[in-house]
RNA sequence: GUGGCUAUAGCUCAGUCGGUAGAGCGCCUGGUUGUGGUCCAGGAGGUCGCCGGUUCAAGCCCGGUUAGCCACCCCA
């Protein structure tokens, strides 16, 4: 068979790779959890007309067949309820599993799910078919307190931050809200508020000029409009006067509604939180758009500081009617952060690494095969006590199995000792190679460096 | 789904005017009689993505196809 090449769109990574995306999903989980979010994980496949409520996306939908399945078994129209596809997103299944297990659940109910999602998406730098997701929503039975907007994005913001000493580079949540862009654009008399926002969402890309033209093409706005929608989405800083200066603006354009008001209190609320909370990390951005139209509310967005070419590696937003059973609804808010993007991004830039590929801290060579089970019982000692050990393949000559540990990343190796002519065994000894230093060692006691012990992940500019 | 660019050794890439395939790194062996890394010597490894066409002759030119990258769309 020929050698298989990778699947674009489908990211795996070496061992050292993995170590370091395990630690970012340790790290992400145990913050979660700290912050009182409790863990789920839901199938990977919905019901094809429950992943298609979220509008546009269907086209990005991978939906599942059997290799066996005779085309002419079922009427179509049967088939279409019971397709299943796989969930591109972790909001809509969770919205599922909140409806279906309402009756089980104490509201408010927060919890974090991290797993895989697929688009069938063109892939990119940053952009996969196949990726995880961490995400953390709180939902509320009927109603749910404006403050969960508050500290949602505020965990984001320290679980992301806990990975600062590992060389992730600071990020910066970008915040606006829904009523703030609806009220102003209807103040103004736009009423197309989700083509607006489709089109503000492009300002960093084409320009407020393109923008502008854009506007008047297609939402058929006047150029003082286009010139208000400009205006508004050019505001943005990291505390409460931004709400003025929105205010400001809405009144010079006789725009100010009762919505807008909502938003501005909305958004003063938050900005207002977060600058005492978590300075500098959040960012009021009145061109914050998203594209999802079940957004009711604060919107976030999330840039790598030095990366926001990458795209926003973390977002989400609150919602009121996702949840709903037609008599009950469970609004929520909730923000996703994309692994896979992040991940990649900081293997691929070369920001964080892993000490060793894999969990082996001592290799244990063989001296020669009749004597392996010396070996073997130096692993099981260490091992017995915690230490992760290896015993050499082969009994090859010492060099070469010094370089089976060197090339893994094993710090140690372990020299069973050797019998002297006179019959009697000298003592064990133990080498790092890293340094050359080999000293005598027994290995019912002997323990290796504590940052040694297991793979560590550490700024790639420290190795 | 649309458009542009690319495809040569395990990796990164050169390959002139169309004339039978190269480098660096990596890998293997030896120098080193059981202690790697440096150094020296030697070696293995290629259906030039695939199919077809032009030509005496194609890695190179032409057509198609597949895959990858980038941009759009959309989004983590």
């Amino acid at each position: 068979m020929a050698r298989p090449t990778p699947l674009s769109g489908f990211p795996e990574w070496l061992t050292d790779g993995r170590v370091v995306e395990q630690y970012v999903l340790d790290t992400l989980r145990r913050t979660f959890e700290l912050h009182g979010f409790a863990g789920i994980e839901t199938r990977a496949v919905e019901p094809l007309d429950q992943l298609l409520r979220k509008g546009e996306t269907s086209k990005e939908v991978y939906v599942l067949r059997r290799l066996q399945e005779d085309a002419d078994g079922e009427p179509a129209v049967d088939r279409s309820e019971k397709q299943l596809g796989l969930h591109f997103d972790l909001t809509v299944p969770f919205a599922r599993y909140v409806l279906e297990n309402a009756g089980r659940l104490a509201f408010p109910f927060k919890r974090y799910q991290i797993q895989k999602v697929w688009r069938g998406e063109r892939p990119q730098d940053g952009r996969f078919r196949e990726f995880v997701q961490a995400d953390i929503d709180v939902v509320g039975a009927g109603e749910l307190p404006y403050h969960y907007e508050v500290e949602l994005p505020l965990a984001m913001a320290e679980a992301l931050g806990a990975l600062r000493d590992v060389g992730v580079p600071e990020v910066r949540i970008l915040v606006n809200n829904r009523k703030v862009a609806e009220g102003f654009y209807r103040g103004l008399g736009l009423d197309d508020v989700e083509g607006v926002l489709r089109q503000v969402d492009k300002l960093d890309k084409i320009g407020p000029d393109a923008v502008a033209e854009l506007l008047r093409a297609e939402q058929g706005a006047t150029p003082e409009q286009a010139k208000g929608c400009l205006e508004l989405a050019a505001i943005s800083g990291e505390d409460v006067a931004v709400v003025e200066r929105v205010r400001a603006l809405a009144a010079s354009y006789d725009a100010v509604t009762e919505l807008l008001e909502t938003g501005l209190g909305e958004l003063a609320a938050l900005i207002e939180a977060a600058a005492r909370r978590a300075p500098g990390v959040v960012v009021a951005d009145l061109k914050i758009a998203r594209g999802l139209d079940y957004y009711t509310g604060s919107v976030y967005e999330t840039v790598l500081v030095g990366h926001e070419q990458l795209g926003s590696i973390c977002s989400g937003g609150r919602y009121d009617t996702l949840a709903s059973d037609g008599k009950n609804t469970y609004p929520g808010v909730g923000l996703s952060i994309g692994v896979s993007r992040l991940v990649s991004r900081l293997l691929s830039a070369g920001l964080v690494t892993a000490t060793r590929g894999v969990p082996t801290a001592v290799l244990v060579a063989v001296t020669d095969e009749a004597h392996r089970d010396r070996s073997d019982a130096v692993a099981a000692a260490l091992r017995a006590r915690g230490v992760p050990a290896d015993v050499a393949p082969t009994a090859a000559k010492f060099g070469k199995q010094i370089k089976f540990a060197d090339r893994r990343g094993i710090p140690f190796v372990w020299f069973p000792g050797q019998a002297e002519e006179d019959g009697t065994v000298g003592p064990d000894q133990v080498k790092d190679i890293r340094s050359g230093d080999q000293v005598d060692a027994d290995a019912a006691s002997w323990a290796p460096p504590a940052e040694d012990l297991f793979p560590r992940v550490v700024p790639a500019a420290a190795e």
